[in-house]
DNA sequence: CATGAATGAGACTTCATTCAT
DNA sequence: TATGAATGAAGTCTCATTCAT
């Protein structure tokens, strides 16, 4: 046995402990946020997050330090990230503005309504007011950039001509509306087993409300105009 | 025998006692709206609840068996009266469907979202996960019921040839979910003393709502083209 | 048997519950005396306090709203009060300042140093830095009374030429310093089963102590007469 | 076999690894003093000692076995010492009684009383109870030797004539204790941002000490008659 | 009917000490 | 030697609910 084995220090994986440690935060942000969009804030108890990430107590107080700064982490790792890659895209967007709007939204319901991510929004319009630092915290983080980038988008298209002149605030809130509440219904009454409830279908939800929103609900054209003569 | 226990009282108009004790319920309804509304439902205090009615905690306990029938008691004063009276309203409508969707649209601003009542989905929205039995409660009382009501008037909308075929379900969570997650937004980070936050005006939001879901966003229709020329 | 056993209520002793609340407070600043005492604030459980007192971790703080508040209460009813007993006496007192001198600290003797309530000073001067609130209640509450009141006796004694001019600041802090001191020393290693240790007994300590800081350990008179000479 | 170790290393000045090394326990044992003095015995968390040393956790347990041997090692580097050097003092000293008080007294005013170690009695006060085996030690290796030296001070000075035949143990307890009681006073309430506390100066309490202590408060001797007069 | 004292399980967070690296 | 990640027991304080009065 001329141990031709290579050294494992060869490879240089980092040794087993250390390579715990730097594993360490995103597996408690994973399961902190499991738990809390389980829970919610309040009522997620901290062993249960560290349990989850098979550390022990004591460790999660080791990476962050309170539960409070571990859901605004969770935040930032699953929220801020994104709305940052959606700015840039629409930066550079060359295309109309009608689909510049489809693909902001497909994106955010492929990375995060469809994620568990989406289940933030629950908690913090359940629980902002009990916590009022997570309140400023999520208006910068998210709210105001969110809203930021697809005021911008809506404004393009108004601009090019490509859609009516309607208030932007107000349109913005219409579009964005129905989405997050689908993804605050999954993951309230849509996660209880329910007899009887309303089933929404995340594809056909977004797609008629696209539509709905981009071509209205009344039928119109021929008989407008003689509305309008 | 003597025991001439003074029959007065009987007749008489009905005592400071009495009195407080047939209006017990409503105090405490209406303070345990307040509360919830304001802390949620596991964050709020019975004993706060009770304070707040001007009575002691056993009281509370006298005329609710637990904090969780206190909610849904809560529930059913101030949702499901409501819902049933706009089903009684589209059920004798003789106007045109956009009418109604508006006159209900409207009732439900006023009688709901303008009120604390309106704060009641933020509840269930943040805590049905934890509290199972209020999932098929609120489902039973409020979704449900709410939904059928809309459903009814869109699909009186189409079969009348006022609206586009479009899919039921989809639209009416689409008619919905804004004025809903305003009314969320408003009892959540709406309520709290952040900077920066992007205001939201309730009678524009609900204009522009229902513009654009009647009317669409895109400029659209051959007549177009003569508007453009 | 007439049952002649007149009801009990009748000497109208107060409902056994209501004995107990009234009862309670002072249970409980009792055991919380013992218990600082012997193992100072920080290291003292409130759950001990409370067992002690016979009652559940609950009953404490439906009494006091926190641990500091609780030992704030202690040193009102037990050092508070005295300081301003002796004031009054102080006030009132006709015989010789050395008498009241006498006077003052063998009632404080007797009445702090004696009893536990003399082991709040050993809690004072271990902790005071880790709980900034308590240093400045102390101050207020006992060192500047305290020291105001045995300040006064000197000044009297000097003003009536019965002591000799000295600075009457340093004059208190000698002659308390002992009293103090023995009683800290009585409550830390004192209180520790050491062999080898210095005994201290109280009453020749505070004999020893009055007579020296009145008369001095010098041999003076005669060939005092010399050296002035 | 070829390992020759370059053993170079072993001539050459001391690398830096190896002062650093060297110099680690008094780095800790400073670092420790500090601390203890600041937060007292418990409440000084190991992290901060080995953190304000400049070294890891570890480091720390490497040199002192657990937080009490550090602290033992603390109190025979800073106390222990100094008493002894004090006895050598006291054997060969030629003047009078007076003068060799004065100068021992002085001397500890200066070597502890005057730095961080005077605190180390704060510690002892507030926390021998929690640690039993930190009073034997203490006993042992501070109380009893100081005692002694004070102890055959005064009889040195009664043997000789120059004091009146006090109680010895007593009178060096009310010797010594001002001077303890004001060190204290100094690392407790002293230490803290209070306002209206008695300010206590070294200077002039010690001086206005010896003085009481020697010569007496009373106005006394038949010579004052002459005085009055 | 009404009260409010009492309970006790349970939450977050800290820290001395260990041990793999 | 030196490190610092990991542990888990322990401590303060809260609160829904009960029940003697």
């Amino acid at each position: 046995m001329p141990r031709t084995v290579t050294p494992a220090a060869a490879a240089a994986p980092l040794p087993a402990r250390r390579r715990r440690k730097e594993a360490r935060p995103q597996e408690l942000l994973d399961s902190a946020l499991q738990l809390f969009v389980e829970k919610g804030f309040a009522a997620t108890r901290s062993a249960e997050v560290a349990a989850r990430a098979g550390v022990s107590k004591g460790t999660l107080y080791l990476y962050f330090p309170s539960k409070e700064e571990l859901f605004k982490a969770v935040v930032r790792t699953n929220l801020s990230a994104l709305i940052a890659e959606g700015q840039g895209i629409a930066d550079s967007f060359a295309g109309s503005s009608s689909e510049l709007l489809r693909l902001l939204m497909m994106r955010w319901w492929q990375r995060v309504a469809s994620t568990p991510a989406g289940g933030i929004t629950k908690i913090i319009i359940g629980e902002v007011r009990n916590f009022p630092d997570l309140a400023q915290f999520y208006v910068d983080e998210v709210v105001v950039p969110a809203h930021r980038l697809l005021s911008q988008t809506l404004q393009r298209g108004i601009d090019r001509g490509e859609f009516r002149p309607v208030p932007v605030r107000d349109a913005v809130h219409a579009l964005v509306a129905p989405s997050i509440f689908l993804t605050l219904y999954k993951h309230s009454i849509g996660a209880c087993p329910v007899r009887g409830s309303v089933p929404l279908d995340a594809g056909s939800v977004i797609d008629t409300q696209i539509d709905l929103v981009l071509r209205g609900l009344e039928v119109r054209c021929e008989p407008r105009k003689g509305r309008r003569a």
